[in-house]
DNA sequence: TAATTGACTATGGTATACCGTAAGGAATAG
DNA sequence: CTATTCCTTACGGTATACCATAGTCAATTA
């Protein structure tokens, strides 16, 4: 079992939480800090002693508050975290469900868990923890099973996913047109952008433009 | 001190937080629900006896699951819990921080302290405890700050953030004034529309309605 | 080579959104 | 009471989005 952990989550009663259920795993040691600045110390601290820490428990998203903040997410907190302990086990815990991020981050960071926040989050903690344990990813089923699906997203390449990035950004369709002639893109011209906004309206079932970069945001394309 | 209190929340981890912090205060009969069905059921037994619940804690939103539903917001609980034990002191305890919401909740149903989830959560429950024993009423000190700036804003609030998800659902402008007509709003037409819709993307300096969309979701309003 | 296909583009018509103006009415101030 | 202001609405013109059609060109295939 792991000897010493460190809860990352700004919200107090979540810490407390979480710390309970660790207890109930046995781990001797747990530290909780609300602030990924401070949970980077730690870990730094930790790492010169004989006694590392050798799980980390984040969040995402932390609240901005009164102090000066140089990581602010839990994003920013795990990139720290890979340069100085890279083996480190790290378990993502949040209510993102936004696939694209999710799945951005098990591509780019390599975590080992991720937990949706929900009813039954503390006994799938207990067995991301097991899993990890036996060095295998563990993923909630809510999740997982849309990671399955995320195939069917991969199709709105990269060119459809600046088309909708530039809609959210508040660009008209012939301003697209023009940024994408500067660009030397493919597919430039304004009927293929609308062609383009069309196929993707149809492919996400959205009857309007406001509803397609709703739906694309809601599922963390942009 | 409150002898009997009931906490409904669907996290898991939460339930276990507050929990523990009512702990600190010597509560000697805590329970924890994580459905407003449970909760409503709970609170209708104990009333029953000798030993009903003083405190009632609860989040707004619960996460939909496997389970049929009859009570599917903290909101339909208050209202419910209202009509069979009115006295019952209830402290509101989410991360919602649209003002309009916790005015109307404030307004509405006689909440005796709001606390926003977040860092000093732990603090200001026991906070929002004691005050309640005195028979006053408990903010957030971000929320209360709030309030304080808000007197009539609040019902154009309501009608911006409906607009805005109606926005977001794919209706055009047209669907929507007939939307407002139907429910007999003020400014139903579709020129007011035009014009709110307007002022929307002043306020938010957005360019396109696209654009206003993704700013409102990005801002959390909707 | 000739035909075919597919990706891109140009064009024009229709629908919708956008924007300004002005009229009516309710509430308010003088 | 009258004047003023604010809110709502109607209306009309312009801009943009939407949609269908057809043309160009390059790559592929027979």
């Amino acid at each position: 079992m792991f000897q010493n952990v460190l809860i990352a989550e700004d919200q107090n009663t979540i810490n407390k939480g979480v710390e309970r259920t660790l207890n109930e795993l046995n781990i001797p040691n747990i530290a909780t800090t609300q602030y990924c600045d401070d949970a980077l110390l730690k870990l730094k601290a930790a790492f010169r002693t004989d006694q590392p820490f050798d799980l980390l428990i984040t969040d995402l998203s932390f609240k901005a508050d009164h102090r000066e903040r140089t990581l602010k997410s839990g994003e920013a907190l795990i990139e720290a975290v890979k340069t100085i302990q890279p083996n480190l086990k790290i378990v993502v815990f949040s209510v993102e469900h936004r696939i694209g991020k999710i799945k951005n981050l098990i591509d780019t960071y390599d975590i080992n868990a991720y937990v949706e926040k929900g009813r039954e989050e503390s006994i799938e903690l207990k067995k991301a923890i097991h899993t990890i344990l036996e060095d295998k990813m563990y993923c909630s089923p809510s999740i997982a099973q849309l990671l399955r699906n995320v195939d069917d997203i991969s199709q709105t390449d990269q060119y459809d996913e600046l088309l909708l990035q530039l809609l959210a950004k508040g660009l008209k369709r012939e301003q697209i047109a023009n940024y994408f002639q500067e660009k030397d893109f493919p597919a430039r011209s304004l009927s293929s952008i609308e062609k383009r906004i069309n196929k993707l309206k149809v492919l996400f079932d959205a009857h309007t433009s406001e509803q397609l970069v709703a739906i694309a945001i809601d599922r963390g394309l942009i």
